[in-house]
DNA sequence: ACAATAAGTTACCGAACGGTTACCTTGATT
DNA sequence: AATCAAGGTAACCGTTCGGTAACTTATTGT
């Protein structure tokens, strides 16, 4: 096999870590996939996280096609609901092999208290 | 399952995406598992990168103990031999997955030019 | 009429990241 | 003695990213 030159443009992996690769990203799709997918509920299992960053992660994962926003129409205030798109399904599925990959390979880095976590059926 | 407040330092994903997301990182890896292993060879498949950013992508690779420096003692013109770890070897067939994933899903927004490529045995 | 609430937006800031250019070190070759 | 080549390091710069704090909009219950 020889080698051309390689551009980093066209890279799959670049092109993945861009789609998740928000501070807060893969956290986000998690708590979608698990009907937290409203902004304030968000807001309140996601501490550390801004109301302005949290909107730009949300827009982020919505222009990739991962998410779509169903804003629910003559609601009191307004209801704003995000469910994963079929991409981002199959993205989650992709997401869950890494953490696999995390809990085997990575273990002896993980702290006490989440290994517990990740020995149930909870993985962020 | 409830949920209780998600951390992003804890976040698996996150860890992954630290190890894998410098710009040239997954290509730096893709050609030392193919034995393009060396700063001079690495500086003409990878055309604009530049020495001090090469330098800093590696030197993070090895830091994140995915490859290791084999510096060839009493040669004529330093020689620097990079190799993956074990770790590093591990990670690559987590980036092969995320490849595969990549050319089955993502193969529309791929250019022409690129799917004869992935179509063979190649693949960034 | 007015306050409360969901879901934002705007202005601003500091740190990190990738990039450019020039310089350095060490041993081999001429 | 001078030069070349491999593999860097140092100084500097602009953009992007996450963060803080304050302001906005629309509707519904009191």
């Amino acid at each position: 096999m020889s080698f051309s030159h390689f551009d980093a443009e066209h890279c799959f992996i670049n092109k993945f870590t861009t789609l998740i690769a928000g501070k807060w990203k893969p956290i986000l799709l998690y708590l979608i996939q698990n009907d937290i997918n409203r902004f304030s509920l968000m807001m309140e299992h996601v501490p550390n996280i801004s109301r302005k960053v949290l909107t730009e992660q949300l827009r982020g994962l919505e222009s990739d096609g991962l998410i779509y926003r169903d804003e629910l129409k003559s609601k009191a205030p307004k209801v704003v609901i995000y469910h994963l798109t079929e991409k981002g399904e199959k993205l989650r599925q992709l997401v869950d092999e890494i953490i696999r990959w995390g809990m085997t390979y990575d273990k002896e880095e993980v702290p006490d208290e989440m290994k517990k976590i990740l020995d149930s059926d909870f993985a962020q």
